[in-house]
DNA sequence: GCTGTTACGGTACTCGGTACCATACCAAGG
DNA sequence: CCTTGGTATGGTACCGAGTACCGTAACAGC
């Protein structure tokens, strides 16, 4: 016999897509589970949480893949534990279609979705924080790269959620979608002896430039920008 | 005499800061009003909207805005846009405190606000996908950056909340951290005729690398990258 | 057989939120 | 002046989520 909880689980989700969230009580699942109200509320802390019964889990496994990694292996370690939570959707298979079908239209649920994603972004966020330092402007651009790697993750599952991919094109996708997000937030600052980043975007030909970018290659401050190079 | 809506949103504000949110009934709320408790929810759809009284309004200005701009405005119109709301909190004053105050030990309030951010990142992320167009990649594109918008607004916006900064400084670190995410997501696809961005980062001389360059610059593809370089 | 722990069910209560009805006010028009 | 209709409001009744508390059955170890 499946634990209580199980079955509350099973019972939510067949109640709701046969009636909707709104109109089936916590009463009723209770019923369905053949457990009492007490015991609904004991296991799940609202009538929302029964939709994500694996988020604490979850949230969990992010932390402890972060944990084991340091400041030079951060990207995989982001890469990582994000394709964990990736991982996990794909294996639920239709029970996460059917909670995107109710998260997309109930409004509650909804919310509750986006609080959770916060969460993971916190939990990113305090890791590179972390492996970041505490420079200038350190605080904002790990608060972005974090905010980037959850949203590049639901983009991509999302798009399997709603059937437009298949789950082998999902990883394919996510894989992609990890590397433009680490390529977008990669260090900027050289270290020494490397020839310094520059970005170029103009209507004169790579001739007319090379004079400027020579100056700026050679140039000890290795942060200078593109408008420098313009007079 | 001022609207039962202000009144209202008066009462809550000091019944919330004097006993908590929690602890607080909408019917206190009502009684301290003067009005009757229907006339609460008829103004505000939630308990929790009491505290964010214009949020509704907020958003309508923010999209009235972008609706005023095209992709080649778009820049200038999402910083913005953003800088409007930045600017309404601004001159709040000691009431977005409060609300700070409410939302960071309040759950409930947290929630509520973190779907009031998705809100805007919903606005920003439709205009973008507009103005990005469909191409490969576009989609996640435009996600990224709306999101980092709200991100960055938020992170300044916060750091004036908590009194780290003033609000002359706060508008300073708007501006630098709008245009660091303008930065970040500048379209790195030039059009006709333009030559090709170009990004380096490598222990190669600059010597080294042009052969590489000129072919990338003279190549068709625009889209090529940088890996494709570095044979 | 006794006892402490754990899981569970039932009851009663609070309070947010909705539906519905009644009323007071006010403006337009006859 | 009276009527009519819209608008803002208050009151009452109800539903259902969530909490507090109590009682009890199952089950472990001693």
């Amino acid at each position: 016999m499946p634990t209580s909880r199980d079955r509350l689980i099973d019972a939510a989700f067949a109640l709701f897509a046969e009636h909707g969230f709104d109109a089936t009580t916590v009463d009723d699942v209770s019923a369905r589970a053949g457990v009492g109200r007490t015991t609904f509320f004991r296991t799940f802390r609202s009538k929302e949480d029964v939709i994500f019964p694996d988020h604490d889990a979850m949230l969990a496994a992010v932390g402890d893949r972060l944990r084991t990694a340091t400041s030079a292996t951060a990207a995989i370690a982001v890469t990582e534990a994000a394709r964990l939570v990736l991982e996990h959707y794909l294996a639920e298979g239709a029970r996460a279609q059917q909670r995107y079908r109710l998260t997309r239209s109930v409004p509650a649920l909804r919310n509750r979705e986006t609080a959770s994603l916060q969460q993971y972004q916190r939990t990113f966020r305090a890791f590179l924080q972390d492996w970041m330092g505490s420079t200038a402007g350190a605080e904002l651009r790990a608060e972005l790269m974090a905010n980037a790697v959850v949203t590049a993750h639901n983009h991509v599952l999302r798009r399997w959620l709603r059937e437009n991919i298949s789950a082998a094109e999902a990883e394919k996708e996510f894989a992609a979608a990890m590397s433009h997000v680490l390529r977008i937030f990669a260090d900027p600052a050289p270290n020494d002896g490397e020839t310094a980043v520059v970005v170029l975007r103009t209507t004169r030909s790579l001739d007319d430039l090379l004079p400027a970018l020579r100056e700026l290659v050679d140039s000890p401050d290795t942060t200078t920008d593109l408008r420098k190079a313009r007079s």
